[in-house]
DNA sequence: TTCGTTACGGTTGAA
DNA sequence: TCTTCAACCGTAACG
């Protein structure tokens, strides 16, 4: 149970073992690092790892992308309709053609490139399961009105990923990150998303979520005011506050902003969770596990905000903003580490190595 | 002191 | 429904 408040780190920062920080910390930590701030000192001041700050800035700096890489899943399958049909072609040509033959006509043929074609294993299985009655094509095959199931899956109400199926290989792997400029339209329904969000997103990209929450007067805000939390809103703050794709409200991504500010209204009417004291509240820290505070991040509010001395947020036509929070409702989407889930054999064995 | 790298224990979700 | 597997996470430690 003590789980659920997750872990403190050597600096005193709270984190949930296993999973990723809250975005607006990430966010904040691309902040600090474009005013020019150095690592080590982001690392202090968010009390974040500097192995984590380094990891992020890095990403940061390849993909454009704030964001983390998609947990779990499985690698997109190799065996598309396209292989299978091409496989039951060859089989059918000739009967007699070994699994492996067939791989090399896949290659030879450019079927497959050698980092998608199937392994021997996998024609066998494929001629094995798929293609055993070969009078009977495949529900996948062109030309049949049933089609293969999207490649678009919700990832959990609020945490949709990229989706490397849809917009080709890149450099993590089947779930790893979007390259930068890469947007998604939106598919913003209020309980889920697809698994393709635009990972692209850009500082500014993000930043205009608040404003467009704040905007339609729906969170309370409090300059100044340290808000406090328990860690177990952590997730639900970090999915809900950066949910969908592009909430820019400049150009580009605006297009899906209006999707998604539906879907921040719709979960505005839930309790707002609100999430981060300043950082200077940090020498504070509590160290009371059920309640903690979390450092209040400044975000601009979109066009006409520019980042001001000292990590702050200023208007370009005036004033400077206060420091508060972004704040986001999280609903009934509490995230708890461990969340009550049962042991599995595996928690029980020891890891390979 | 700073920072890149990596082992580790953890979570997640498709198959 | 449960298990397996392979992706990801952040921390801590090392160099």
């Amino acid at each position: 149970m003590e789980q659920a408040f997750g872990e403190v780190n050597q600096l005193g920062g709270v984190f949930v073992n296993g999973r990723p920080l809250p975005n607006p910390i990430r966010l904040r930590i691309v902040e600090l690092a474009q005013l020019g701030i150095r690592p080590c000192d982001i690392s202090r001041q968010l009390r974040v790892s500097h192995g984590c700050v380094s990891k992020i800035l890095a990403r940061y700096n390849e993909t454009g992308s704030i964001l983390p890489g998609a947990i779990g899943g499985s690698k997109p399958r190799v065996t598309t309709p396209t292989v299978v049909k091409h496989i039951r072609d060859y089989k059918q040509r000739d009967p007699g053609i070994f699994a492996w033959e067939i791989r090399d006509r896949l290659l030879a043929e450019a079927v497959c490139d050698k980092y998608n074609v199937p392994s021997v294993s996998s024609i066998s299985r494929i001629l094995r399961n798929k293609i055993g009655g070969l009078s009977q094509p495949s529900q996948y095959e062109a030309g049949s009105s049933v089609k293969p199931p999207a490649p678009v899956v919700s990832y959990g109400a609020l945490y949709a990923y990229p989706n490397p199926l849809a917009h080709g290989p890149t450099t993590k792997g089947h779930n790893g990150v979007m390259p930068p400029g890469m947007a998604l339209p939106a598919m913003a329904g209020s309980h889920g998303f697809p698994r393709s969000w635009p990972s692209s997103y850009t500082v500014s990209d993000i930043l205009g979520f608040r404003t467009a929450v704040e905007q339609q007067g729906l969170l309370p805000m409090a300059d100044g005011a340290a808000y406090t939390a328990k860690v177990e809103e952590w997730g639900a703050m970090g999915r809900a506050a950066f949910a969908g794709p592009a909430q820019s409200v400049n150009g580009i991504g605006k297009v899906t902003a209006e999707a998604e500010l539906k879907f921040s209204q719709a979960h505005s009417a839930l309790p707002a969770v609100s999430s981060f004291v300043s950082a200077s509240s940090l020498g504070s820290y509590p160290g009371a596990p059920s309640q903690v505070q979390y450092v209040q991040y400044g975000a601009p509010t979109g066009p006409g905000f520019i980042a001001g001395p000292g990590g702050g947020w200023q208007a370009q036509h005036g004033g400077r903003l206060s420091p508060h929070g972004v704040t986001i409702s999280s609903g009934d989407l509490h995230f708890k580490a461990m969340a009550g889930r049962t042991p599995r054999v595996s928690d029980m064995l020891p890891r390979k190595s």
